[in-house]
DNA sequence: TCGTCTATGTTCGCTAGCGCACATACTAAG
DNA sequence: CTTAGTATGTGCGCTAGCGAACATAGACGA
């Protein structure tokens, strides 16, 4: 495995499974604008390709090899047949791998994105696990949840209430104009939500 | 389940699998300094306690109900039971459990770290993955990596060089006191490492 | 009705990291 | 040796977000 090269790209159906023995991978997510960030780093002890096992056949990241060297790969097909004997776990799985690209997804946004951006963002994630369009939650724990500043979420849902995307008092924030905030937040939240409804097409099944 | 219920804290033994009806489950990894940043958000789509299903028993997360109401809770002896049947996978899932700990590490670092620690954690990283004590790899792909600026990681190399740290030179990165590189990082890394060498308890033999 | 508590609003100085532009300096190919 | 190319060093102005301190105002119990 030589330096620089891209085991898969991001969306891509994953041909092999690999198993680096000296090279070392990164997976890096990318945004669209070209930035990215390494979300893990692979070496012996490791995988690269998990998504073949999870069920999920492709992730939206990207895996490159960080510094050259030897490793094993297995075919995608034997890996699946391994494990089309265990169909019970398929679901879980999938669940798992839906999770991780929301991690992945949520650790790029951290370093790329506005702290306005990064609002939106969960409110719309949240408001994708609820029913109505209202959520019961203070300025204070949304900044623990995004690890931020309080003063800087109360500075954001400011300036979302005067654009009239959202309204708000004492903990319950009313959304609006949902379209507004998905346009007002990063792709994140689209990456997440495909990413979501790929995996786990019949979403109340569960 | 009440707003604010604490499903597990970090590091303890999960009791039960959670599954989400109407309430929505915020997975936090909290810091030393109790600073903390969201990882990722259940909801009726999804599960709480993964690891338990993954093999690792534990994580280094918290879950923390973020919005009051219903789910699902099942004994972790039922759900364990379940998996015994399927050996062969165990291994795959504990690794795939120490990816997402170093996923969701990279996310609370992104966030609250600086440059400098995640520099030494990067390079602390890499480093068990290879052999000698160097890294062949230009500040510009550290950049990449990071997701930061060359010039942040020209500023930060220089320092530890100064330091006495490392040595380098176009593209090769010399290590010279490990010690004082995990003594300047972050906790990131030693969390990382911990886990790996928790869940994978024989590195050399995957 | 009053007092208290909690949620939200506002200000101010500060710093890390950004973006940009450019200055070296090592290295390898001709 | 020369030249081109790539890796590293440096300076400068700028902005987002931090930390801390304090102001206001809705909610709710006594």
């Amino acid at each position: 495995m030589p330096l620089g090269q891209v085991l898969y790209e991001s969306g891509s159906t994953l041909s092999h499974v690999y198993f680096p023995t000296t090279a070392i991978v990164s997976l890096l997510y990318v945004l669209e604008n070209g930035a990215s960030a390494e979300i893990a780093v692979v070496g012996y002890e490791g995988v690269v390709g998990i998504s073949l096992f999870m069920g999920g056949e492709s992730t939206p990241s990207r895996a490159v090899v960080q510094s050259a060297g030897q490793g094993f790969r297995l075919k995608s097909q034997a890996i699946k047949e391994e494990f089309k004997r265990t169909p019970v776990l398929q679901l879980l799985l999938r669940y798992t791998q839906a999770l991780i690209s929301q991690m992945a997804q949520t650790a790029v946004c951290n370093r790329h994105h506005t702290l306005d951006q990064q609002l939106c963002r969960w409110l719309l994630l949240s408001l994708d696990r609820l029913l109505g369009n209202e959520l019961v939650m203070t300025q204070e724990l949304i900044a623990n949840m995004l690890g931020v500043r309080r003063e800087g979420v109360t500075e954001g849902a400011l300036s979302l209430q005067k654009a009239g995307l959202i309204s708000y008092s004492r903990g319950r924030i009313l959304v609006l104009d949902r379209p507004g905030l998905e346009k007002r937040t990063c792709e994140c939240y689209a990456v997440v939500k495909k990413e979501y409804d790929r995996l786990l097409p019949k979403r109340d099944s569960v």
